[in-house]
DNA sequence: GACGTATATTCCCGGTTCTGCATATTCCAT
DNA sequence: ATGGAATATGCAGAACCGGGAATATACGTC
């Protein structure tokens, strides 16, 4: 029995490392391994949270030659918009997330360029 | 381990069941047997969804006489104050929620007065 | 094609959650 | 105090979840 698009988001935003790799994709597409490292995941944890969310149409991933850039949908169901909106506004307060703000800022994308360039809105070519 | 507030109310909203709850007691009080009815539960079933919900603050109880009366909190926190929100526009597209509010419009409270009386403002004293 | 890096998948385990059944508790009327 | 209605709780089994270890796959470089 299929369960309604809006329990699937209450599911993927139940768990605080869900929770934590969604905010931080608010703020800029990442690859695995900063999410990796942001988070302080094992490579299996993170690639199966990722996945989890992916199978319920929280996040999207394109590959970037060897890299998996994991963003938000661009075309989020209604559900998800609201919760994301909701997101904004709720998580600032919390130390958790407002440390993993700042540690994203910080960010030196040793492993992989591509979220930087994201981030600064340059195109996604090769050799930046 | 303490989880964040906000993690708590999404647990609690992720369950069919319980969001079904929660959307109702936005509408109105209700007593056990109500929620039973309304839901097609069981009591045991009813009785331990709302046990889950009270533990966690998402709805509050005071008996009455025989009955319990549930209903959302007074002073609900800021995350779930958000979550309900939500609610009120989420849910209102999806059928299993818009025929609950059905079924409650209809609703002829056979066991128990109280949540008559409460959803008109008359006060909760006996005999109406 | 061999190797290294990045990522995904499979299998297994311990912990948590959900459900049903039986039983207990609370309140009210008699 | 006894019995009935409404509700809660304790227990046991089933289902689910998240993590780790090992393995597989995909891509780029040489």
């Amino acid at each position: 029995m299929k369960k309604s698009p809006l329990i699937t988001v209450y599911h993927c935003l139940c768990d605080e490392t869900r929770l934590r790799i969604v905010h931080l994709l608010q703020q800029a597409p990442l690859c695995v391994c900063h999410l990796q490292d942001l988070l302080g995941l094992t490579q299996v944890a993170a690639s199966k949270q990722l996945a989890y969310l992916r199978k319920r149409g929280v996040v999207e991933a394109r590959r970037h030659e060897q890299w998996m850039i994991y963003s938000l949908p661009q075309a989020p169901s209604p559900e998800l918009d609201w919760q994301l909106r909701c997101l904004q506004d709720c998580l600032t307060t919390h130390p958790v997330f407002r440390n993993d703000l700042r540690r994203l800022k910080k960010l030196q994308p040793a492993c992989c360029w591509a979220a930087k360039a994201i981030r600064q809105d340059r195109p996604l070519t090769k050799k930046n």
